[in-house]
RNA sequence: GCACCCGUAGCUCAGCUGGAUAGAGCGCUGCCCUCCGAAGGCAGAGGUCAGAGGUUCGAAUCCUCUCGGGUGCGCCA
């Protein structure tokens, strides 16, 4: 249950009955009425803004509002207060029954805690990676990839149907040079002295196999062929292996997205002549000539005229060009081609997650859907990963491209595991900077978010094998516990573990619908905090320790109430992709 | 020149789509193990939320402008 939610209905519900008595006039559009956590839970549990709301359009001070409404929320069973406060805030106090119901709910739901039905079964399309295929995935990949893992199992368990893919860059000029470094690799296996990799090739080593293995198949039949005649042999096989290498890390990362969707068959399948029609009905597609960008005009500018679509209308800069001078789609058309494929598919929600560096693209993107989608009912977000700069004993690594000299995804995998990664990789919001140390996250200690998180969930483990020992009367089963008598959790510490249990559900659904799983790390953490607090508390006063000797029905509430925080852990980490941890080694 | 993102404690960052006295971690100061894992916890100091206007019951959050940092800007993908 989303308590906040739960409650909304409630206020509204009692606002009506007022109106309905005369009490409030009728008609009040209760549209902004929300129920929110107070920021100081001094103000007691639920938040109501009702009043502050409603005061201009109901003519009347909003204290006017607040003291007929308290008064019918203060008669539910589940209310206990109800005051006026500050401008005219009405604070709930809830019952700790409610709340320990509420744990009753976690331990009974499993890490099925949180889910809920706020997508409604809607479609959604998660493209994420979509590195270019001319090499392995690096670090930059990694946070894409896990971002847009962790959104999608976000969004799954929001209630949304989710369709991962990744779309492959294997038309164009890019693809060609792969195949030429393939093919120097190619000559390299059969003896050629290639001497240095020119600029404009790819340099890495993991092109070395890529022309043995072409050997194995082929033989020297491409040695001496025409660059016509090998280019597009070499380019598929080189295509093919780089693909099977990116999945290959992805696999160990724990990632299967179910699409791989080619450019180039869009190409071929004559995708994009399709959804330039679709364009070209609407009025959206003209010749023309574009000015050059001001201040920034590249040398070899000389004005032409080319097939563009008007973004202009759909909230972009200027008018984005389709073909190439020589007739040649241009990059965006495929693109186009790829998200008309999707609508065409039945995506009305989209969402792409790239690098920050395509920043400049999103608005054309986004023009495009909504252009190509049958009045209003489509929508594109694209959410930009900034960059991941890699420290090393807090130094920056640096890297370069060109030279081909930078750290791959599975060297951070192999070297730090697939946990601390997708952990760490979710502790920034999207489009901030994120710094990956590595003496940092292979620490041991509260500094670093995966271990305090997973030390968490660790103890409560050691709680629960140790109570085995020296209860065992007591089933530890989820089940089990939540019939367990949770009035005997009456101490405010826990009381407030409890609520944070509870605050689950509404972390998740905030989440997905902001399409931010870093929020649930961050929730993890705070909840990982509070109970590293309760936990502590038992040193100072041996009452308040997790089992007590001598009191078999207050040690399974106990019980109860971390086991909850366990499972609310594993639900969190479920999103992230993460394996909670039995024990700390 | 234009567009997009960012600017919050000394440092790294949250801030729940506009709520009440702006929060963590690190660092600094002082405490807490005969005790379920101290790999932890508690307390203290530290802020003109880059700046200036505006919108309203109410702004770190929305709008405008300025300053500062990043990314990008036809025939690359």
């Amino acid at each position: 249950m989303n308590v906040f939610n739960h409650f909304e209905a409630l206020v509204r519900a009692r606002i009506d009955s007022l109106s309905a008595a005369g009490t409030l006039p009728g008609g009040l559009d209760c549209g902004n009425v929300k129920v929110e956590p107070p920021r100081d839970a001094a103000h007691g549990d639920l938040a109501v803004n009702a009043a502050m709301v409603l005061a201009k359009q109901a003519k009347m001070p909003p204290r006017a509002i607040a003291e007929p409404l308290a008064a019918a929320l203060a008669e539910h069973p589940d209310v206990d207060t109800a005051d006026i406060a500050g401008p005219g805030f009405i604070n709930l106090g809830l019952s700790p029954g409610f709340w320990r119901g509420r744990l009753a709910d976690a331990l009974l739901a499993g890490t099925a805690y949180g889910n809920c039905d706020a997508g409604a079964g809607e479609k959604v399309n998660v493209e994420y990676v979509s590195a270019n295929p001319t090499g392995p995935l690096h670090v930059g990949h990694l946070r894409g990839a896990v971002f847009g893992d962790a959104l999608s199992a976000l969004l799954r368990k929001a209630g949304y149907e989710v369709c991962e893919e990744y779309y492959i860059n294997d038309a164009g000029a890019q693809v060609d040079t792969l195949a030429r470094s393939a093919h120097l690799r190619y000559r390299e296996a059969l003896g050629d002295d290639i001497g240095a990799i020119p600029d404009g090739m790819y340099p890495g080593d993991y092109l070395k196999p890529v022309g043995r293995a072409l050997v194995e198949r082929d033989g020297d039949r491409w040695h001496d062929a025409d660059e016509a005649d090998w280019l597009p042999a070499v380019r598929d096989f080189a295509i093919a292996a780089m693909m099977r290498h990116v999945r290959a890390d992805l696999a160990a990362l724990g990632i299967t997205q179910e699409v791989f969707y080619s450019e180039r068959s869009l190409h071929d399948s004559g995708m994009i002549d399709k959804a330039v029609a679709s364009l070209r009905d609407k009025g959206l597609i003209y010749t023309g000539v574009l000015t050059p960008p001001k201040g920034k005009t590249p040398e070899d500018w000389e004005p032409r005229p080319q097939m563009l679509f008007r973004a202009t209308d759909f909230g972009d800069d200027v008018d984005r060009p389709l073909q190439k001078s020589d007739g040649a789609w241009t990059y965006f058309a495929a693109d186009i081609a790829y998200h008309y494929d999707k609508y065409t598919r039945g995506f009305r929600r989209m969402i792409d997650v790239w690098g920050a560096d395509h920043g400049g693209y999103v608005k054309r993107m986004r023009a495009a859907v909504r252009a190509l989608a049958d009045g209003d009912d489509a929508d594109l977000d694209v959410r930009l990963c900034q960059i991941v700069r890699v420290l090393r004993d807090g130094e920056p690594v640096r890297m370069s491209k060109r030279a081909g000299d930078f750290i791959t995804a599975r060297e951070v995998l192999d070297e730090v595991g697939r946990d601390v990664v997708r952990f760490m990789m979710l502790t920034r919001k999207n489009d901030a900077q994120l710094d990956f140390d590595f003496a940092r996250v292979e620490e041991q200690s509260k500094d670093n978010p995966v271990f305090y998180v997973q030390y968490a969930h660790a103890r409560v483990r050691s709680v629960l094998r140790n109570v085995a020992e020296t209860l065992p009367d007591i089933d530890t089963a989820p089940d089990a516990l939540a019939r367990a008598d949770l009035s005997r959790l009456t101490d405010s510490a826990e009381l407030d573990l409890i609520k944070r249990v509870a605050h689950w559900p509404r972390t998740v659904e905030a989440a997905a619908q902001a399409h931010e799983p870093h929020r649930i790390a961050f929730y993890l953490y705070d909840l990982a905090a509070a109970f590293h607090g309760l936990w502590n508390r038992g040193n100072e006063d041996p009452d308040l320790r997790f089992i007590i000797a001598g009191d078999e029905r207050l040690t399974a509430a106990r019980l109860a109430l971390i086991q909850g925080v366990a499972t609310v852990i594993a639900s969190g980490l479920s999103i992230m992709g993460v394996e909670p941890a039995e024990e700390m080694r």
